[in-house]
DNA sequence: CGCGCCATTGACTCTGGTCAACGCTAGTGG
DNA sequence: CCACTAGCGTTGACCAGAGTCAATGGCGCG
């Protein structure tokens, strides 16, 4: 059970100067590319470009959300904890994710940062208010909304009817898709969270996980390289995932 | 693995004139709540009231999204099947629940009704191009997508960390509390699934829901009844939930 | 009355969990 | 520069919770 210290926030936020959304390298890939330029500019100015080192909170479930985030950089994992200490991470957040998604009064999810992360931030009255002047974007953020919805429904059938090896092989192709769908595809596929964050996220033990991956290897679907693995059989390992 | 036979369904739309949104049931439940009287009367005049009889299919994942429907009475089971069988059932939807709420071009998931059920349909075209019309509406179809998206993380706890016990009990209290939620609580609480789709639901075995059901009867947490379960003792069954 | 479906129960199996040891690597300090 | 340590990952041996297979029971329907 991995748990990010309270405080070990530091958020630093830079200069509006350099904040400048037609140079974002993620806005093709966000809710944002529902603006013309003109809103845009508004829209930029609700906004303030925030950095977060790795280990650190981005929210805690619980949190009233006084503010939401746009990935631009960096990977965050969201999950939720049980009382006893059991932890379920229900997704890794990208670059052109959105957090906060739902506008609720209170996140029903904890999120911290992997890596390295940079994000736009607005305070949820502001953004609010320019969702109600601009129905594009608030269909957009209702299309994504509704994409989370299936993804979470597609990880529900991995969680509740695949077995250890094809939880593995999901998980890796999904990265794998998304790295790609957003100009970050390559042979090898980074996996900067801890194996006990995978398993968490599949629904196993840090053991079985370690243990799939050598079996994958062993049966030459992939190799397991520091801090990522690269697929070698790339057939195989869909067949693997049974769908 | 319990299949509905395609064909099985009997669609029979009723007159117009029995359809008054003003008089139903649902419409505090529902998204319709968003709309005031004289919006709602054109928003009525584009739905339609549709029936399905129990066990018949309502739409299949891969179909394309034609027709949108709010539930006005009865239950649906929301499934996705994979190539060899297996079936992870996503969620069950009640009155005031929406089939299609993320507005997308074809279904990620099927839905086929448990019960006699009735429902609003509307053309997925005039029901959006309503929606461009009411941001009102669209934020609260948002609001409810966002929940869904909620519900469906809590369900991913249940599904990658939960105990059968756990799973079962928490199955019957989410349950309880919809029913609660609809002004139907009463003590006994109706199942109209089979335990079938409460295994497929919870990732567990006809067998072992079976069990579960039976050992929580003989610990007296409940009785099981014809059509459903009784609750003896809801706060040691919420303390099963380990929530 | 008898058939068929669904649920229950029992006996046994097996996948994945638990517990424990070990290794590798990066960071620290002498 | 190297010894030491801490954290993460891997591996092994064993265990247990849930799955599988099979028989039985109960209820509704023809």
């Amino acid at each position: 059970m991995l748990l990010v210290m309270p405080g070990a926030q530091r958020e630093c936020q830079s200069h509006h100067a350099t904040h400048v959304c037609a140079d974002c390298s993620a806005r093709s890939l966000s809710v944002c590319s529902a603006l013309p330029l003109d809103e845009m500019e508004e829209f930029e100015r609700l906004s303030r470009v925030v950095n977060f080192d790795a280990r650190s909170a981005l929210f805690t479930e619980r949190d009233p959300v006084d503010f939401v985030y746009n990935i631009t950089q960096g990977m965050a994992r969201l999950y939720k904890l049980l009382p006893d200490g059991r932890r379920q991470v229900v997704g890794f957040a990208l670059p052109g994710d959105f957090l906060g998604l739902a506008l609720e009064d209170s996140f029903s999810i904890s999120a911290d940062a992997l890596t390295p992360m940079t994000a736009c931030r607005f305070s949820r009255k502001s953004f609010s208010a320019f969702l109600d002047t601009n129905p594009r974007l608030l269909r957009k953020l209702h299309e994504r909304v509704g994409h989370e919805l299936t993804l979470a429904q597609d990880q529900m059938v991995v969680l509740g009817q695949r077995t250890a090896e094809e939880r593995v092989a999901s998980f890796v192709l999904n990265l794998s898709r998304r790295y790609e769908a957003i100009g970050q595809g390559s042979a090898t596929i980074p996996l900067p969270m801890s194996r006990q964050d995978i398993a968490d996220y599949l629904g196993l033990t840090i053991e079985t996980v370690s243990r799939t991956f050598t079996r994958l290897a062993k049966s030459k679907h992939l190799v397991v390289v520091p801090g990522g693995v690269r697929l070698l059989n790339l057939p195989a390992v869909q067949q693997l995932t049974g769908c």
